[in-house]
RNA sequence: GGGGGGAUACCAAAGUGGCCAACUGGGGCAGACUGUAAAUCUGUUGUCGUGAGACUUCGGAGGUUCGAAUCCUCCUCCCCCCA
């Protein structure tokens, strides 16, 4: 391996970084294995408690790309042992703790998306079950003995848990113990992490000293801020982009972001280089409408590919901003000269979940039939022979009614 | 081991015998507006029914009552304090 030179692979590795501790050493590691021409071991460990992967999940695992991508290892673990605890960070309750069984499952689903971020035949994997499950009680305790409560309680989320009278249980207090263990067992270099695993990374530092290794680095990316321009990127606030999703969801869900969020975009989930970010800095403020698309554009070809990302901006123009029915609406036929209720054909092509809703959305005017608005919930349509309808419910919810 | 508090719709949180399909906030959905699926404003938000209305819902199971989310009994789960 021919390592380029420290200072050109640490500007690659600060893209997007929160901070790294401590920075000195990170580039006397980075001097060494250029001198010595070996890789650094970098460590991501990963839940599988839920396998959907979005964009937030990208910014860490596009690090670990870098990493590669810079002649140092990947070592991707599956926190195989670590899920069936349940990581308590940024929690505000007691994690569901997995079976064997899902675990399993979740992992392979998580693998099989991350490979799209990561170099698949350069990536080791890893699972903690192999080394943490072997672990005695005593091993524990001896562990456990290393770290004490008052620091576990400075924890934010553990402070807030307590001061809101919720439960935390005790073995929530040894996942950053085993985590810390994870990098022992590797000898890792260097951890990647959000900004809410510091605790987690430092734990691992300190278990690495006391077994007389080189203290890893630890460095910490941001959380990236969901479509919503508020909270961190999650499923459960319904504000992320799924890697896996399809690309016309992809583009639009990427133009929806706050104008303030797109350099930020470009910068932690996107492949231009470094030298195309410092423009794209200047034309986010000039032209956020044209540069917003050309993240969209940019993001959805990474996992799409460029044909279909341009099909997505051709489907976004017609259906957002035109306002047409999109070409691959679905169809449905009726027979010709037959008589049925609007309501009925919303509610038999699920359209809507259930009478309610759809009536609810007729006097809003949120229905329309060629254009038209259909606010009379006892409507009727007539199919005349060869006769076609174009049907909108809700902002983006077309159908084509063909009669014949 | 002892004492106290709690469980309400997607989430948070009012309601403590009829005016409750249930205040309010968040979220969701829709409309207007917009470069945008953003922001903002307005409306809406159990199911079935064109409608009148009917049905199901307030941790679970029973009971009292003309009538219960509200009262009683038992059960399950959770939190706090003292030891």
């Amino acid at each position: 391996m021919n390592f380029k030179p420290v200072d050109e692979q640490l500007a690659v590795i600060k893209r997007g970084t929160v901070e790294i501790v401590p920075e000195q050493e990170l580039i006397e590691k980075l001097k060494k294995s250029k001198k010595e021409n070996k890789s650094l071991k970098i460590k991501l460990g990963v839940d599988p408690t839920r396998p959907d992967l979005h964009l937030g999940h990208s910014v860490i695992l596009r690090k670990l790309r870098q990493f590669q991508d810079l002649g140092h290892e990947a070592i991707l673990i599956i926190g195989g042992f670590t899920a069936m605890i349940g990581d308590p960070t940024g929690q505000n309750k007691t994690r569901p703790a997995l079976s064997l069984e899902e675990v399993q499952e979740n992992a392979e689903t998580y693998i099989s998306q991350a490979q799209k971020i990561l170099d698949e035949s350069k990536t080791t994997l890893v699972n903690n079950v192999d080394w943490l499950g072997d672990m005695t009680f005593m091993d524990v305790v001896q562990l456990s003995s290393k770290l004490t409560v008052a620091r576990m309680i400075e924890r934010d989320d553990f402070s807030k848990r307590f001061e809101n009278n919720e439960p935390i249980s005790v073995h929530e207090f040894l996942y950053p113990l085993a985590q810390g263990q994870d990098s022992v067992h590797l000898k890792s270099d260097v951890e990647l992490g959000g900004t809410d695993q510091k605790f987690n990374l430092l734990v691992g530092r300190d278990l690495q000293k006391t077994d007389g290794q080189e203290p890893q680095v630890c460095l910490m990316m941001p959380l990236l801020v969901g479509t919503d321009g508020s909270m961190k990127m999650s499923k459960s606030y319904d504000n992320y982009i799924g890697i896996d999703e399809p690309a016309n969801d992809m583009y639009g869900k990427a133009l929806s972001i706050p104008d303030e969020l797109i350099y930020t975009y470009f910068e932690l989930v996107t492949d231009v280089s470094i030298e195309e970010l410092e423009s794209l800095k200047q034309k986010a403020e000039e032209d956020p409408r044209n540069t917003k698309h050309e993240l969209a554009h940019t993001i959805t070809r990474m996992y799409h590919g460029e044909k279909a990302a341009e099909a997505a901006r051709k489907h976004f123009e017609e259906t957002v901003i035109k306002k047409n029915i999109p070409d691959d609406a679905p169809e449905f036929h009726f027979e010709s000269g037959s008589t049925v209720r609007l309501l009925d054909i919303i509610s038999d092509a699920e359209m809507t979940s259930s009478n309610g809703e759809t009536k609810r959305m007729m006097k809003q005017g949120g229905v329309s039939l060629n254009e038209e608005k259909i606010k009379d919930p006892g409507f009727e349509v007539t199919f005349e022979n060869g006769k076609e309808y174009e049907l909108k419910v809700g902002k983006r919810n077309f159908a084509r009614l063909i009669s014949g």
